[in-house]
DNA sequence: CTAAGTGCAAATGATTTGCAGGTAT
DNA sequence: ATACCTGCAAATCATTTGCACTTAG
């Protein structure tokens, strides 16, 4: 586990402690996965993970834990059209993806020109904003050599 | 109908006619929403909109359609995680949107800054950029003053 | 103890599809 | 004529929810 995983798992507990949740064997779990997991994880990969560890583990249990996370502010939710969310609870923040259409492998890339986009766009149109979504769409290294 | 609005739903029937395809009244009228309407419209708000001119028009042939002109390349999806798609058959490729979380309401804003991200995505990266979706999520002035 | 949490199965809600007629070309 | 379309209803698929049972604090 490495130092920033380490560092995300406590904050969500202390999170959750504050909250006066209880600290089941299978939310602890599943917070563990959300601050390890570089790969962004949809529900089905977290509950396979899981599997080893909780055999018969819920679809519904992941789903309801990994609200409450949500809801705590610990986890950012990538959410696609076609149905099918991501999870990034390494960055619980809005923050670019970069999404491989092919294998859907996503990344988190830099991006210098992020910068003043928001308070560009609140100043051009009077919203106040609270959140932004920026993905990119393409082929990635493996996927394009694959062709 | 605007002068834009026009082109916009000439080029629509230009590629449904060119791909072979029947020019249906549903299908006409679906267009021309897409190609008028500003507000980023869902597929109920087309759907209720026609029932004026076609009463009994099925959901699913609203459906089929808006496939079938995304297929064109002339209509853009975008597509919310809690399910609920809007469409914008004006500007039908990759731009930036900004969305109001109270009342739903969709603005295509000026962006400056967006200049050359793609470009330092694929740098970056190494991914092949298709496509991007860049939303920014608040509260529209009528809902800030609302508060 | 007892409020929370879990597993299971049924319910949801947007979208899709199969089928039995219609209709544009 | 006939391939394409439409309306309707049933089927999907990810996610949510109701319920009876279990467990953390």
């Amino acid at each position: 586990m490495s130092r920033l995983a380490k560092e995300r798992y406590a904050v969500m507990i202390e999170k959750l402690k504050r909250s006066g949740l209880k600290s089941t064997p299978q939310r602890l779990a599943i917070m563990r996965v959300l601050s390890e997991n570089k790969e962004h994880p949809s529900v089905e990969a977290i509950n396979k993970r899981l599997q080893k560890k909780f055999p018969g583990i819920s679809q519904a249990t992941v789903y309801r834990n990994i609200m409450l996370i949500k809801s705590l502010g610990e986890v950012l939710e990538i959410g696609f059209a076609g149905g099918g969310s991501r999870y990034d609870g390494r960055k619980p923040y809005s923050h670019p993806h970069v999404v491989c259409l092919e294998c859907g492998k996503i990344i988190d890339p830099e991006l210098a020109s992020l910068r003043d986009m928001t308070r560009e766009i609140a100043a051009g149109s009077g919203f106040e904003i609270k959140s932004f979504r920026l993905d990119f769409f393409g082929l990635c290294p493996a996927c394009r050599n694959r062709k």
